[in-house]
DNA sequence: GCCAATTTGTACCGATTAGTACACAATTTA
DNA sequence: TAAATTGTGTACTAATCGGTACAAATTGGC
């Protein structure tokens, strides 16, 4: 790539990023300011909203997808390459159980910008919809294959299945606030995982 | 009462919580302004900050604990009066499938404000949580005495089963944002409930 | 009718916030 | 080295918001 005039940037974009959607996952769109988010950030207003044109909201945005591409890939690739992926899915669960307290506090990304954004911005609401969604078509894909090579038995609809799953990654995420405790936590994702046999 | 000299009131309070919750269930704590507030209430700052000298807090703590006071006493009359309680508390998650589709949109009540308090205000966000633990609480009691009673089979700890259905309240707040459609909702749940048996 | 008590409407305020303007710095190209 | 281009830091702004001050209004008690 052919350099370009002018002074370079002193920062990188996905790494800044990242720093901002670890505020916003703390506060929530509303209440992370502008000033906090470029404090995390460790850049200055004149280099923000030139990199960042649309402002608060505009990186928000980013945020979220670049959020749902590293953790959805991530989980799509332990899927791709394990050789029982409903286990990988399984263990996506349980792996909650495990999580610091802190996490907890938290919830899901996706799920609160469901929440918050439901007014204050319905299509970037729907937009966050739409990757939870994503994330129940592969717990579809998992679920119809593991019914087709016989590791399911359950012979439910792998549509209602995922839908299944996606309702219990939705609760979890609010339910696990309410509980810090995570052995209570593991005896409810391994009940409500029951039905995967 | 004695009558106590001065104006009198121009407004019932309850009412103007009730209208108040409205617009905090529809936008949110944040998103909320006083003026659309006291506009939906009906009265002047003069008079608001005079009954809720909290301001905006107090009257949002008043609506969380008169919808909870509101929606809890009617489920646990409806489970008190009925022969057969366990299956209430069924039908008190299959209403949700027949829910208008703005209902579907605003979520639960409750489960919003642990979510969006989290950071803005953690006393009242615990105390939200303990109040979706209440609704815990209800599920329990039943499901305890329908396995007393025989009519519900499933061995599983009461103490679990509850936990279940809390956590699927809580996903479905979310979910059904996801899915406006009522028919697909109705399979979701009826799956979830299946458990019941 | 007059006073004390209470409620109501309105004008105002201080703080915060997202965003803009613009001068200055750093780099490439010619 | 000079010009063009791009990035950075800072001072400023316009708007919004929750909350306060206070005078006017309405009632009961005497």
């Amino acid at each position: 790539m052919r350099a370009v005039a002018g002074r370079p940037k002193l920062f990188d974009e996905y790494a800044v990023i990242e720093r901002a959607q670890r505020v916003f996952w703390r506060l929530g769109y509303a209440a992370a300011s502008t000033e906090e988010l470029l404090a995390a950030m460790g850049i200055g207003k004149g280099s923000f909203y030139l990199a960042f044109p649309g402002g608060k909201k505009e990186l928000f945005v980013k945020t979220v997808h670049q959020f749902h591409q590293a953790t959805f890939q991530q989980l799509a690739q332990r899927v791709a390459a394990s050789a029982q992926p409903l286990e990988e899915v399984k263990d996506y669960f349980r792996r909650i159980a495990t999580a610091a307290p802190d996490a907890h506090e938290k919830g899901c990304y996706l799920g609160n910008t469901v929440v918050e954004m439901s007014v204050l911005d319905p299509a970037l609401q729907q937009e966050s919809g739409r990757l939870l969604l994503q994330l129940e078509g592969l717990f579809f894909t998992v679920i119809q294959q593991a019914q087709a090579s016989g590791q399911l038995t359950n012979p439910t609809d792998a549509r209602l299945l995922a839908r299944h799953l996606l309702t219990l990654w939705n609760g979890l995420s609010i339910t696990r606030r309410l509980y810090p405790d995570n052995a209570q936590l593991h005896e409810l994702i391994d009940l409500q995982l029951a039905v995967l046999h």
